[in-house]
DNA sequence: GGCCGAGGTGAGAGCGCTCTCCGGCCTGCG
DNA sequence: CGCAGGCCGGAGAGCGCTCTCACCTCGGCC
């Protein structure tokens, strides 16, 4: 069986429109400054010949990869338990896609990949980076900003060391928190209890800062540290009507905790929303929309949170050396009403 | 503010360790051939210097990238709704990691997008493609092949042609759900309900055929075609009880539509699994282990099946022209026994 | 009608690496 | 002691592209 002849080269491509590989090379890199015959011509040979750039000969003189890579690291095997990562993948692969650059993705699997990270970075296979860092003490963050390649953040990184020159992309985790807690006081409720995600997020601290924003003093009763999933919410949950059985509101940090909520309320008799109202927070649609009852919660458009992270780096990356802005890109919440509160 | 100083090259460390690039390039591509006080001074010069290789430069010549890409369909906009691809993603991650190539994740949205996809992979940019392609009609296989990338797929295609060569990973499909069937049926349940997924995807296809194949010649008002959903779960459970009133048990497609099953039978006051068993497919625990009650369900190792399809491929580039075994490699499933059957 | 300038096109030098030779040295054998 | 053969290491030719520069050909202007 005979190999299949080699891909064409610009060479032959060039020889095929009978002209240089210079002016087949800006053709193929827009056309500016070539006369519309020629053009033609060249577009022609293109055609004919199934012509594709190779894109390792191309880099290695521009050194520009039109690739971006996406870090996900996963202390926890939680990470792929919740859609959000799969839906902030969508909204960074069409924005992309868009501007013809591909999407590595680096999963990283405890502190021993950090290294292989890091060093994937500072290989220079990359334009960027876009890097999900949710906990305090992530040393992978650090090391990143080291290799010294442009970097996006998802998510609020926290550092323990204060500010450094970081860009990220967040939801309003403490202005969504704000609402949905105003929402329980509004209904009349002053009972109001708080299952929080895991502390060492910023995501899950955000929302109890914005919960305590509300509430003025809190009562350390009503606040139980949990850990974003079902099951641990039903132990929270527990302990919170243990402690404090007329409570009459819970805000849970997210929707999967307000799930496992749910069902220990109703197991232990309470009506939702007569007894005890529930708020979550995402919006998962599976998650809150078929729970019994459907859950009010507060919304976070993740895809789009993608989307923006690389639209951010994206830009970044063109005007190099201009304003290299540096920051936080907030993205607001929006509270959605359904039957739990 | 000065660029950093570009990254040293080949030149540079041969210089240092006062050597030729060859030997350089010998000792870090293995360092056969070289002695080894050479090995030790060039490596210490690489140490030094922190060289990393140019991929790009080096793909030129080898016309090798250690780069696969990871093709998603996406259809429907389900596909992410179910941790079922991300379990598959970390396995092929694993399994890539572990040999030194990268992933490249090419997220399709509808047809418009094939095209891209296939040009993408023509144009010789990765060594090898994984490919998700669940449905009957996809066009996008048959593209790839004749892109003529070593590919491997993840699921059974369904070909309407018939055979070709392809190479794939699935589930027993068939053979979970006679298991589960058959369980049904050795708990003294007669008149076994199925919800289906949808048809035009080899695995609910497969999943029937078990069905079938266990219940002998099937009563139509037993089986409704659904979704893989809870929502369609639900409604197709309203169909079955309204047809069959008398039915004892019910094999969903999959956990998420076994999960809206029991929400409606609930509902229906049919107790589970005293009045109704119920049995489901996949083991997403987060479903499974939470639903109430906990379902009994059939497990496929889907990080595993990730893990293999990169194994293939991986297997499949380094030998060549070797052996190029062509079929379909089908993993066991097992049966987890829950509380609702 | 000649000169200058602008706009198009081509020639050629690399980008950083791999890999094939080829030559030098060292070993072993006659 | 001389020569064949094997190993090691170096020189150099590209891989396919971009980009600078020089050249050429016009048109416009004096």
């Amino acid at each position: 069986m005979t190999e299949t002849a080699s891909r064409p080269t610009l060479e032959a491509v060039a020889a095929r429109a009978g002209v240089s590989r210079a002016t087949v090379s800006r053709v193929v890199n827009g056309g500016d400054g070539v006369r519309e015959p020629l053009v033609e011509r060249v577009r022609r040979a293109v055609e004919e010949l199934g012509y594709v750039p190779n894109q390792a000969a191309r880099s290695l003189v521009t050194k520009r990869h039109d690739a971006i890579a996406v870090v996900i690291a996963e202390p926890e095997t939680r990470v792929f338990a919740d859609p959000f990562f799969a839906l902030q993948l969508r909204g960074i692969s069409k924005e992309l896609t868009a501007h013809d650059n591909q999407l590595v993705l680096l999963l990283t699997e405890g502190r021993d990949d950090h290294a292989r990270v890091a060093r994937y970075l500072a290989g220079g296979h990359v334009d960027g980076a876009l890097v999900f860092s949710l906990h305090l003490d992530d040393p992978l963050p650090g090391l990143i900003q080291g290799a010294g390649v442009p970097t996006v953040f998802g998510g609020r990184p926290g550092w323990s060391d204060g500010t450094r020159d970081v860009v990220y992309v967040d939801s309003d985790n403490r202005g969504g928190a704000r609402e949905a807690v105003r929402l329980l006081a509004g209904l009349g409720r002053t009972r109001i209890a708080h299952i929080t995600g895991p502390l060492d997020q910023t995501s899950a601290a955000d929302r109890l800062d914005g919960y305590r924003e509300v509430m003025g003093v809190d009562d350390p009763r009503l606040v139980v540290e949990s850990d974003f999933t079902p099951g641990g919410a039903e132990r929270a949950m527990r302990e919170l009507l243990d402690r404090c059985p007329d409570l009459d509101a819970v805000f849970a940090a997210n929707d999967l905790a307000a799930s496992g909520a749910l069902r220990v309320l109703r197991e232990r008799g309470r009506r939702v929303p007569e007894d005890v109202a529930v708020v979550g927070f995402d919006d998962l649609l599976p998650v809150a929309e078929q729970s019994d009852p459907p859950l009010t919660t507060v919304r976070q458009d993740i895809e789009e949170m993608g989307r923006i992270m690389a639209r951010l780096l994206l830009r970044r990356l063109d005007r190099r050396v201009a304003e290299e802005a540096t920051g936080g890109v907030v993205l607001p919440t929006t509270l959605v009403r359904r039957a739990s509160a």
